[in-house]
DNA sequence: AATAGCGTCTCATAATATGAACGCATATCA
DNA sequence: TGATATGCGTTCATATTATGAGACGCTATT
């Protein structure tokens, strides 16, 4: 699907807003409304309503009692938030690319979308295999009872959301989707105890896949790692392999998403 | 001086845009349009025209070629500023606190502010001394060429900035104040020898100041340290211990700074 | 072939932002 | 001390801007 990414008409105060977040930079962190009306250009009132209002959502704080600003706690934690999505593809990157060469399998990064209760695909390396090859885009998402990479989330999730997954009308996209309620919590019981989840052809017919999650700070998935290959393929010794490594690498990346963002 | 904090009205679609920027949490990294539109209750063209423009400020991007996005490069970038200014702070605050417990003289905090050319202070730790005390407000400001903590600043500038700063004309605060040009850059030449700048009487009369520069990525300055005392009270052998803490301090904060935010 | 979902575009209408002027406080200067 | 300047807050008639229902084209699904 194409997006148009172009600026758009009708924003304009918009426009100002960040104008003026884009002021405050390393050099020049703190500005006083005046200064801001001299540099930006922009109108007084404007200038005094844009920063009351970024200040009251905490992007901008004054600096003691004087008139002075610099940017925010809200600043800091949008630039978190934005941090751990691109760390999530950023470090799992290289070992992704390492384990795609090893076994020439299809190795795919999904996301925790919460407010869908959904697994995003959000990186995806296919591997250099002829003949059949598994492919999933990114963006393409599934229910979180179907598939490997959903489950190994599911798996990891706070009892509630868990629940409020398994509550829905679980679709069916093969014969071998899981939708019996009691089959998927036995499922999710032993996806925790081997820490590692398996799907057979839930998702798509004549593929399986293994995915292991990764967690957040309070310990619950915020996404996961999956290898998905043909079935044909999928020998004991192959997928014993496959195992062991999404397990150790999707490890690696909690521990470095947790330890090495404060 | 009072600023109001409250929101004013006239902000509607700044609001929304935020509202929409609140929706990328870590356990929500991808949004579509659609997805947004269902979340907040805005209307979908005013979606639309929001993420056009967020996504075209690098706010957003989008994942791939679907129609999802996440929190895109910008955001990082506006948080890593914020940070950086509040890390000033919160790195320098227990060094400051320790170095005015143990000489009981004012210790300031002077960031540069690039787009005037001048030190902001931007935090200040009194010394808990009885009688003469030296006392300056957060967000003051003072003209680079005047006193330690700004000249500090000057002299570790790229050229360029040295000689915009010292072609405007340069104001008088004493009759200590340096203004002949020469006589500046000779002191912004042996500040540079010695790491730290030395000010008798150039702001304040009866007060000296001693000042240390924090180094940006780039190596050139950022802010200062700085302390200041009453002229009775500036013994040689205090000032040296002063000036020993106030390098080593500024430079453990160069240090910090630099290299742990990467 | 038909349907549903998503992003885009348009345009008359309604709501919103604008900005000049004034008020008030503090700081600066004579 | 009074006079002047600067900074932030407020107001309100006006002009600009945002709104949103509907239509369009595209893709994926049935």
């Amino acid at each position: 699907m194409k997006v148009k990414t172009e600026s758009p008409a009708g924003v304009a105060l918009v426009a100002k807003a960040f104008q003026i977040l884009d002021m405050f930079q390393i050099e020049s962190p703190a500005w006083s409304q005046a200064d801001l009306v001299r540099a930006t250009g922009l109108n007084r009132s404007t200038v005094n309503r844009l920063v009351r209002f970024l200040a009251s959502h905490g992007y901008l704080v004054q600096i003691g009692s004087s008139g002075q600003h610099t940017l925010g706690l809200a600043a800091i934690e949008l630039g978190n938030r934005a941090s751990a999505g691109f760390n999530l593809r950023k470090v799992c990157q290289p070992s992704m690319e390492a384990l795609a060469a090893k076994i020439n399998e299809t190795v795919i990064l999904s996301a925790l979308d919460a407010a869908n209760l959904a697994a995003v695909c959000v990186d995806q390396i296919e591997g250099r295999q002829e003949g059949l090859r598994v492919f999933e885009s990114i963006g393409s998402r599934f229910p979180l009872h179907a598939g490997a990479a959903p489950k190994a989330i599911l798996a990891f999730l706070p009892e509630d959301l868990q629940q409020e997954a398994l509550d829905r009308d679980l679709k069916s996209y093969t014969d071998h989707t899981i939708v019996d309620r009691k089959a998927i919590e036995e499922a999710l019981k032993l996806t925790r105890e081997r820490g590692y989840a398996i799907s057979s052809e839930e998702t798509f017919e004549g593929t399986m896949g293994i995915a292991a999650p990764i967690l957040g700070p309070n310990g619950t998935a915020v996404a996961s790692l999956a290898v998905a290959l043909p079935i044909p393929r999928a020998k004991p010794e192959t997928c014993k392999i496959i195992t062991d490594e999404l397990v150790s690498i999707a490890a690696g990346v909690t521990r470095h998403i947790n330890g090495g963002a404060a």
